[in-house]
DNA sequence: CCGAAACCCTTGACTTCTAAAGGATCGGGT
DNA sequence: ACCCGATCCTTTAGAAGTCAAGGGTTTCGG
């Protein structure tokens, strides 16, 4: 759609985040149903917070993520295992290496005792900029989230955490990942 | 990473399903944990039917939803309600329409009143394929929340519920969208 | 009944990501 | 020594999305 140039009114938007939970009819399994719940919040909090990244820093989700790895690990990563923890192709790495140690945020280092592997750091640049993105993020979640009372925030905790665990256990037969971390999500990734 | 062809050994896989999750040090705030936690789950569910979906019927998931939508509008659908309803933009419905469309699985017709308007439906093909995926496709779901008992997910769903809520009502300060549909989500959408 | 505004859809440039295929290096066997 | 399989990284093609800019159509106020 267009709809660009003459922008509809706001309350589409609105629609928008409803809209993808309305399409559950009333008797669909229960499961779906959770399913589908769980990537609405899920994508309505990532949109919002992809949006203020790039709007209040200029900065991509991808990017804060990649960032925020190399952060919590100081003496640097090494490709493939960042592309474990971001979930992302290899492929994707290399190319947000680039653009980041492009833009000096990050820089890459050779390992002494394996040529094919290199190491990948925040630069003193990259960690200041992070460091002040970090806590601006942070006060976005817990504004996001701020009107949800401990106890249930606990229990909400406590079900994902069920789940997560589930979800490895028991991924059905065959899912036999082809490509290491062949994944296309967007972390949003904790500073601290 | 390319790792593609020389298949790497499973254990990586389950890494990667922990990975995002493992990054959480004790003390970071609570809604940043639930709120990893939660993508966690939901980026691991969407790769997991994506690869699913591309592997045992060679379709991709955007196509998948978008076949979703027109199966429970068996009148067709308007393009740009068809963008709202999957949540992104117009262009890209346009693009997905003509994709399937040379597939033969959808099929785009004039509206009688409107001559700015094209309805969407699918072909009889389109329905046939769409009806053995969503099987299949709700048989995985199933499948992965499979072990948690009933309560607890009639619990998840609730407050998911209050969490949608939550994030409609307080989305904090400006986030005024310009486009209409501006967004980039995956449903895999509901059958029934 | 005419022109401006609102609408619906498409197009094209660009970005991000996946998937698949290499190129290079390391590490055992034999 | 040498080879083969496993790893690590990069590269390339193409899918999926956004955004901005139109080109037709309707609608509606004068």
């Amino acid at each position: 759609m267009s709809a660009s140039r003459r922008t509809l009114p706001a309350p589409l938007l609105h629609h928008d985040a409803i809209g993808l939970e309305g399409r559950v009819t009333s008797d669909d399994h229960q499961s779906l149903k959770v399913w589908l719940r769980l990537l609405a919040c899920s994508t309505q909090i990532e949109t919002t917070i992809r949006k203020r990244l790039r709007r209040e820093a200029g900065i991509t989700l991808a990017r804060f993520d990649f960032m925020a790895q190399l952060h919590r690990h100081p003496d640097g990563l090494t490709m493939s295992v960042l592309s474990r923890y971001l979930m992302v192709t290899g492929g994707n790495v290399t190319g947000l290496a680039d653009e980041l140690s492009k833009e000096g945020l990050v820089q890459r280092s050779a390992d002494p005792n394996d040529r094919r592997t290199s190491h990948v750091s925040l630069t003193r640049k990259g960690r200041k900029l992070f460091d002040r993105l970090a806590t601006e993020h942070e006060s976005w979640i817990v504004a996001m989230f701020g009107g949800i009372p401990k106890a249930e925030m606990t229990q909400l905790y406590d079900l994902l955490g069920r789940l997560r665990v589930q979800l490895v256990e028991a991924p059905v037969p065959q899912v036999t990942s082809s490509t290491m971390a062949t994944r296309r999500p967007r972390r949003s990734g904790a500073p601290t």
